[in-house]
DNA sequence: CACAATATGGACCGATTGGTTCACAAGTGG
DNA sequence: CCACTTGTGAACCAATCGGTCCATATTGTG
């Protein structure tokens, strides 16, 4: 039994470059002659091995939300005190208004270009949510345990608004809001957490 | 001096539908096919009317703004009460969660679709988004006034707080979030207000 | 009625869209 | 070295993209 030739491009890599080229111009924006140039990659070997353009997103959308939320976590991890790591987690999102070129998210971008869209696509939307909603609550969670945090309201909850706040901020960044006016804005939505 | 054959459209009626069609797919994914067909225009009507694709939608913007505006203040205005009116402005946008086909605000789509991108277009955002906060600011200096609410925060800050709040909130409709669990988060988000 | 100004629909444009197919190159196992 | 499997690039496809243009209708004014 051959096995025949083995691939020749990192499909992790191209992947990873398709996910960068979905998060700067969106979906529909984005032409299959974008992702051959940013994946490097003829457009033959793109559709057998990645299906086409919207199986290729899926499972860059896929990936991303994973590969977001273990960053999270090791944020979490390697942060002083679990309200640091969310301090520095709003830090980071509004510290993008600085930035000429911000990255910004592709769940929170895919969701209100193709949220309640495609069925298939709002439910990986959905789960991405949940997951880093659920990080952010273990980080609450740990912010209690460690006394920087006591709170009356539901834990699911409180993460819930915290994950409405990022967004809220990034469509903010998106809009032009200058960095100053969204540091404020930040401390009066963390001001809750206490 | 002759006047010429008048137009045989409603211009405003014409507008009005182009918007709705761009808040239902977005600038990109909205063809000029679709634009004409809810229109009910020809080709080259549209462009004689309207210039092209990107006119056309800056001027739905621009109007869309207004509007909207003007919604919210004649809101204001018919309110039992300052606090009452944003109570129920955050409730009218999760009971679109419950809508199987909801509408969405243009502003908030347009910034996450095309902000910092085009610059015209990300100030004509920028604009609208500080219009509709300018209107929030007004509720709740009358809020105040009225002996609903007493905050020590300025508020400048508070407003740019419920507009981020709102849009997190519509970013997670389209990410599939029920009523309910919005409902929960809105109460924390408006928790802020004393 | 004639003229001027505008509206309108359709033909037409090149470019680009996402997608398929195929001949050939290239690597692997026997 | 051969056969088999797979990767790859180019050619090709119909459909659609946004946009222009023009001949024809249609209207108001003098």
């Amino acid at each position: 039994m051959n096995i025949g030739r083995p691939r020749q491009f990192n499909a992790d890599k191209a992947l990873e470059q398709a996910t960068q080229q979905y998060l700067r111009k969106g979906y529909t924006a984005t032409s299959l002659q974008n992702l051959l140039e940013s994946m490097r990659l003829s457009k033959s070997s793109l559709y057998q091995s990645f299906g086409n353009k919207e199986t290729l997103f899926i499972r860059c959308l896929d990936n991303y939300q994973i590969t977001f939320n273990n960053t999270l976590l090791a944020s979490l991890e390697n942060s002083t005190s679990a309200l640091t790591f969310i301090e520095q987690l709003f830090e980071s999102v509004i510290q993008e208004a600085n930035s000429n070129e911000h990255k910004g998210c592709l769940l929170v971008n895919t969701a209100n270009e193709l949220g309640n869209k495609d069925p298939v696509i709002t439910a990986s939307i959905e789960r991405g949510f949940e997951l880093a909603r659920n990080t952010i609550k273990k980080a609450l969670a740990q912010a209690i345990e460690e006394g920087d945090l006591s709170v009356n309201t539901d834990l699911d909850d409180l993460s819930a608004y915290l994950v409405v706040g990022i967004s809220g901020l990034r469509t903010m960044v998106k809009a032009g809001a200058d960095y100053e006016k969204l540091h404020r804005v930040t401390a009066i939505l963390l001001n809750s957490l206490k």
